[in-house]
Order: C-alpha cells, then structure tokens, then sequence
DNA sequence: GGTTTACTTGAACGATCGTTCAAGCGATAA
DNA sequence: TTATCGCTTGAACGATCGTTCAAGTAAACC
C-alpha cells in the first residue's frame, strides 16, 4: 500500500471539483494522484468508481459543516457564515465556488448509474442538513414557528445551488453579500400559501 | 445550399441542449443534422463554431420572451407565467427546463474562447432583460419605487439559475411551483441595505 | 462556355479516450 | 521456504474524438 487512501480521495477531489468527470481524464487523475493505471483500476475498479467515492467523501463533508451550523449557538449567524465562506473565497479557490454535486448534475447523463445514484443520494443528504438547519432556528427562536420545514429546506438548498453558479461567475464580493443578506431576508419572510 | 440554415440551428440546438457541448460528438451532430462532417465545417468551420451560433440563437430567442414579459399589461404575472412555462414543461422535454447557458457555464473551460465569450456575454443580455422587467413591474406599480433595479435583475436572474437546477430534478411539479409562488412574494419584499 | 464560389460527400488522419494485462513487488500466513 | 494476496508498473489495446481533404455538384457571375 504504497498510497494514503485519504490522501488520493483528496487529492481526486480537488481535480473532479476543478475540472468535471468527463473532462478529468485518466491520464489528468494519474498525474494529479502520482499513480499508474493499473494501481487506480486495481483499486477503483474504473473512474467512476474512484468518483464515486469522491462524491460521498464530498457529501460526508458537506454534512459535517452543515451540522456545525446546526449546532451553533445562533444557528441562523452560522448558516450566514457558511454561505459567505463557501461563496466568496480567495480567486486561486474559485473552482471551490462551485458546488462539485451541481456540477456533477449538469453532466449527469454522461456519468455511469453508480455515480449517478451516489450524486442524487448525496443531494437528498444536503436537503436534510438544511432542514435540521431549519429547525434548530426555529428552535432556537430565531425564525418563526409557523416556517413550513420541508419548503423551506428546499428552498434553502436551491438557494444555495443558485448562488452558487452565481458566485462562479462574479468578480465582486460584496454583491455576493448582497444576495447572501437577501436569503435571510427572505428566509424570515413570507411562505406561499398551499391554496392560490 | 442543400440544408436550410435556421433549421440546423434548432436541431443542433435540441442536441446540445440535451446533451452539452462536450458530450455532443461530431458523429452525433453529423446524424441529428443529416450532414456529413465536410459540409458541416464548410459552414460551420469548427464544433466550437457551430456552438457559437447555437448560443446566440438560444439567446437572442430568450431575450424575445423577455422582452414580451416587459410588454405585457401585467409584467409581473406574465413573469410568473414565463418562469412556469421555463420549469414545468411535459417529462418529454425535461431538458429544457436546464438552462442551457447555465448549462454551458458548468462546463466553460472545456469550450473553446470564442463560444465561452458567446456564453458569458448572452448572461449579460439576459441580465438586462431580467431589468427591463424589473423596471416595467415598478413603472406599473406592480413594485415598490424603492426597489434596488439592477440588485433584483441579478437577484431574478440567480433565482432563475438556481430554480432550472431545482427543475430539472423535481419531479413534483407543485413543488416547483411553491418555489415560484416564494420569488414572487420575496421580488414585492424588503431589499439588503448598502450598509451593515 | 468558362470560371468562380459555396456547399456537399465520405474515407481517412492523428490524437486522445478509458481500460486491460502480463509481470513484478512486498507483506502476511502456513 | 513457499504460497497467497493486495498493490504497483508501464506498455499496449480498441474505440472514439474533432478534423482534414480530394473530389464532386450546382448555382452565380463574367
């Protein structure tokens, strides 16, 4: 075991989150991972594989950071914060703007079946943490208690995957910001009613 | 001047809406054409070439749609029409409900210079366009005067972004209309501030 | 009629793609 | 010592990629 499992799963990461699956060739992976091909295939089985595995390691991420906003003191301070982190980094970072899970769903056709099914259940991961999010500041007071949860979380995440894209694309910080201050705003605000 | 013009242009467009830029070979775009490769390059002089136009086609046809929002008596309704038609088309044409612009930007580095600037500035027009609405609903008095125009035409746009991501995996269409019914109400409500 | 021009055809090119495989290495177990 | 196992190496495979090109066609212009 010549090489940290950790460290390859890392290390892949960062050029699937730089580059796309299809773009990331083999012969990308194997420069970036220092390893030959047949030592990625005896281990990964295939590319897919190995992205497979970065996906879950990045949902796994995810989660964690999301569960430390749960479990702030002021929940709703914490997910400001979380957002203005994953948005507005240093420009050599900016691939880190993008979310690996959105990009991976625009390239979700040419993706295999495994990988596919282990982006999908790794949005629904997100969903979840961003309702826990929800509900502990409805918990803690800092929304209202008539916030319907489950919209709500929805709503939060696409949020999110929408500002994401944005932010991608945007030189200037502060209207970042702008956006971010307007999901708490909003977040506060009114919800449709079931009935029109 | 055996292939009519326009009509390559929306099948090629259908193709690479479907698929992307990258994933749309040459062998597949020979085919959903019925042109041989020669012909195509004859006109076209490159994917990327052919890609170019197929952006500008795509918006120029929604700024159009746009502007007929600006137009409508009520700009504020015929925006709520607009973004339901966009995201709750029949499963057949699932694809649509993806941006293709937004589409393209998950994948920018791989195109080529001359369509990643088609890209970036088509984003542009449609930011504008999203203005002009904003600004039309305010003349109507469908919005507050005090609404921050060019804060709320990127604020729309990234709604727009992040709902066509949203879209594309719901399957429930009531839920994607809620996450409509939610910009509306948050379009009429409170706006950041300059300062903090 | 001759020349030019824009378009069309289809075989073929070199490059790159993901993947395979025979061979070898080093640690563990019998 | 021998056998087994997971991991490693690097050349090589067949498939597919975007693109080129010689040759042909048909309309337009002189």
């Amino acid at each position: 075991m010549k090489y940290d499992h950790d460290e390859i799963i890392e290390k892949a990461t960062t050029l699937f989150w730089q580059r796309g699956f299809q773009a990331a060739g083999m012969r990308d992976i194997q420069q970036a991972l220092d390893m030959r091909p047949g030592s990625i295939y005896a281990r990964f089985q295939s590319k897919e594989g190995l992205f497979k595995l970065v996906v879950e390691h990045y949902a796994d991420n995810s989660a964690k950071r999301l569960k430390q906003v749960t479990e702030a003191q002021s929940p709703l301070d914490a997910l400001y914060h979380f957002f203005e982190t994953a948005l507005t980094g240093p420009d050599e970072q900016r691939y880190m703007r993008q979310c690996l899970l959105v990009k991976s769903i625009a390239e979700l056709e040419l993706i295999g079946d495994i990988a596919k099914k282990a982006v999908l259940e790794s949005m629904q991961t997100l969903k979840a943490g961003f309702r826990n999010i929800i509900e502990a500041c409805i918990e803690k007071g800092e929304l209202p208690e008539h916030t319907p949860t489950s919209t709500a979380a929805e709503w939060l995440q696409n949020q999110f995957v929408g500002l994401r894209a944005f932010a991608l694309l945007q030189d200037d910080n502060q209207t970042t910001i702008k956006m971010i201050d307007k999901v708490i705003i909003d977040l506060k605000g009114q919800w449709p009613q079931k009935t029109h």
